[in-house]
DNA sequence: GTGAAAGCGCTAACAG
DNA sequence: CTGTTAGCGCTTTCAC
C-alpha cells in the first residue's frame, strides 16, 4: 500500500486563498511569464499559511520534460560508484534535478529490465556504467528519445554521450610501468571478468601489452564473485602458491590490490623488492598505508559532475576523455 | 533543456492497435482486474509492436499513491551509506519501488531543502539519517502525510518508523570494552562531529562510561572536514605528540581507524601490546589487515533491507533496533 | 498583468 | 469481461 495523497494542499487552493487564477500561481511559483509585485506578495503568503508543496509528478506530466537524471549503476559495494553518484548528485541538485538509481549487480538482463523501468519515469537522461549492455537495452534506450550517457568507459561506441576513459589504456599503461621497472615474472589477481567488462578489459589490453614485449603472464588467480580485499589476498596466497617465483602481481583493482599489500605484510613478504604490486582505481586508503599503493588514479567524482554538467546543458552527442593518472607510489 | 516526451507511444494508441478500450490495457498491464486470455494476447501483442513504454508519471497522478521512496542521506564519501542504500534497493527492485536519492553533507539546513524537493515528489516514504533534523524538516515531514524512516540511530524520538541500532550503547560498550581490556590511559581521534551527529553521540557515551569508571579520557584530537583514512593517521600522529603514554585509542570510525592503524605499523609501534586500537563499523577490510580490527559491526545492509520492507508492507510506525556486535580483533 | 480552459497519459469508478 | 467517463494537479496557450 502506498502514500496516500491525503489532504495535500493543490494550487487550486493557493490560487483561492490569494484571490487569484491558478496560472497566476503558477507563474509566480516558477518565477517564469510577467506578474506584478503586489501578486507575487499575496500567492506567497498564501503558499507559506497554507504549507504549499508543489507536486512536481503533475507538473512533469503537464509539462513536456522532466528533472529526473537516472542512474543504473552495477554495483554499490565499494566505492567506486557512489563516487561517480557524488560527483553527479552536488551538480544535479543545484540544477533542481532529481537523481534516481538502481543497481544491477553486474547483470546485463537486470540492466535491461532496470532501464526499462527507468524509462517508464520519463527521465531527462540515463546513466549507465560502460558500453556492454544487450541488444535490447541499447535499442530501448534509442528508441525512448531520452539522453543516455555511458560512463567510466570509452572503449567502444557511444550510444549518445560517454564520459570516462580508456581501460584498455589503462591495462597497457599499467603492464608498461611493470616493465619498465624491470619485472618480468608478472601474475594477475582478479574478480568475475565475466561480469566487471571493464576490469576485463583493463586485463585483456595488460597481457597483450606483455606479449609484445615477450615477457608473457606467467599466471592469474581469477576468483568468482565481486572484487574485495579479501579475495585479494586470498587471491594472491593461491597465486603464490601456485606460481612461487613471481615479481610483480597485477590486481583488478585497489581493493584486491589492498588484500595482496596486506597478504605481503603478514607474510612477511618485502614489498616491493620480493614482490611489486600494482591496483587499478586509485582509491584514497592506498595513500595512507605504509608505502603508497602503484596503481592507476580514476576521476570518478569527476566523471559523475561532467555527465550531470552536459546533461543539464543539454549537450549534444560527445565523447569525453578524462584520462587517469598513473600514481608510482611504492609498491611496484 | 529537459527531455522532450517525443514521439512516445502512449496508452491511448495500444488501446486503438489492440482494438480495446483504454481500462482493458490499464489492467492488463497491471495484471489487476479481469480480462480474458486472448484480450490479453491481442493488447500485449499491440505493446510490442508499438513498443510501448507506460508512463510511470502518469500513472502516479492518476492512481492515488507513488511508489517512490526518497532518501536524504549525509555523504556519499565512505560505505556506510551506499550499504544501506544497497540493502534498500534490493528491496525496492523487487517490489517495483523506484529509489531516489540527494546528499545532504551533514547539513541540516540543506536536508530542510532536500526533503522538501523530495516531497514534491510525493514519495511513499521519506528515509533520513537519524534524528537531528531542524524543526522545519520536522514539521514539514509530520504534515506531508507520508511515512518517514530515521536510519542508522535509536536515541531520540521517532517521527514515524525509526530502523538502526543505539548509538550511544555502541559508545559505551566500545569503552567498556577497553576498560575490561585494563586499558587505562585511553585517548580519542575524531572527525566532525558537529555534523556527525551520530559519531558525537558514541563519543559522549564513551567518555561517560570511562568517567563512571574512574578512568577519565587522557585527550583527544578532532580533525575538522569527513572521516577519511588520511585524517585517522594524521589524528594519531597529532594525538601521540601531545599524550605519550596512552595505551589505547578510540576512533571515531573505522576508517579513520584504519589511518591509526597504518600510522603504527608505519611508525613501529607495536598493537596492541604498545598502543591499542578500536573503530566502529566493521567495515570488510577491517578483517583483512594484518591484525583484524577490533571494532563494532553495524547492520548498514540490513537497515536498509528492513526499512525498506517495512515501507513495502506499508508497516504501522515503530522502532527497529537491530543491535550491533561486537568484533574483538587483534588490535584492541 | 491575469484568468479560463484545454490538455499531459493514466487510473478508477461505473455502467453495460 | 469490457468500454466510457471523469478526473489526478499542474502547465500552457490564448484571450482579455
Amino acid at each position: 500500500m502506498e502514500f496516500k495523497h491525503q489532504a495535500t494542499v493543490t494550487l487550486a487552493e493557493v490560487a483561492e486563498a490569494a484571490g487569484v487564477g491558478e496560472s497566476t500561481v503558477s507563474r509566480v511559483l516558477r518565477n517564469h511569464g510577467s506578474f506584478s509585485g503586489k501578486t507575487r506578495e499575496r500567492v506567497m503568503a498564501a503558499v507559506e499559511r497554507l504549507g504549499y508543496v508543489p507536486n512536481r509528478i503533475a507538473g512533469t506530466l503537464a509539462s513536456t520534460g522532466s528533472r529526473l537524471v537516472a542512474f543504473v549503476i552495477p554495483s554499490l559495494s565499494n566505492i567506486v560508484f557512489p563516487d561517480v553518484l557524488r560527483g553527479a548528485s552536488a551538480v544535479l541538485e543545484e540544477n533542481r534535478y532529481q537523481a534516481v538509481f538502481s543497481v544491477t549487480d553486474y547483470d546485463p538482463g537486470k540492466e535491461e529490465a532496470l532501464a526499462a523501468a527507468m524509462l517508464a519515469w520519463r527521465p531527462a537522461a540515463v546513466m549507465l556504467a560502460g558500453y556492454e549492455h544487450t541488444d535490447g537495452t541499447a535499442k530501448m534506450l534509442r528508441a525512448s528519445g531520452c539522453r543516455v550517457v555511458e560512463l567510466l568507459d570509452l572503449d567502444g561506441d557511444a550510444l549518445d554521450i560517454a564520459v570516462g576513459f580508456s581501460n584498455r589504456a589503462a591495462g597497457r599503461e599499467s603492464a608498461a610501468f611493470l616493465l619498465k621497472r624491470g619485472y618480468n615474472r608478472i601474475g594477475y589477481v582478479g574478480h568475475d571478468l565475466k561480469r566487471d567488462t571493464r576490469a576485463g578489459k583493463r586485463f585483456s589490453s595488460f597481457c597483450e601489452t606483455l606479449d609484445i614485449a615477450g615477457v608473457p603472464l606467467v599466471a592469474h588467480e581469477i576468483l568468482a564473485g565481486p572484487s574485495s580485499v579479501e579475495d585479494g589476498r586470498l587471491g594472491l596466497e593461491r597465486l603464490l602458491a601456485r606460481a612461487t617465483d613471481l615479481d610483480a602481481v597485477y590486481f583488478s583493482n585497489d581493493d584486491m590490490a589492498l588484500g595482496g599489500y596486506f597478504h605481503c605484510l603478514a607474510q612477511g613478504i618485502a614489498i616491493p623488492s620480493q614482490l611489486a604490486i600494482f591496483g587499478y582505481n586509485g582509491l584514497d586508503i592506498g595513500r595512507t598505508i605504509p608505502q603508497p599503493l602503484s596503481t592507476i588514479r580514476t576521476p570518478r567524482v569527476a566523471t559523475g559532475e561532467i555527465a550531470a554538467q552536459l546533461i543539464v546543458a543539454n549537450a549534444p552527442p560527445q565523447v569525453v576523455d578524462l584520462g587517469f593518472e598513473l600514481i608510482e607510489g611504492a609498491t611496484a
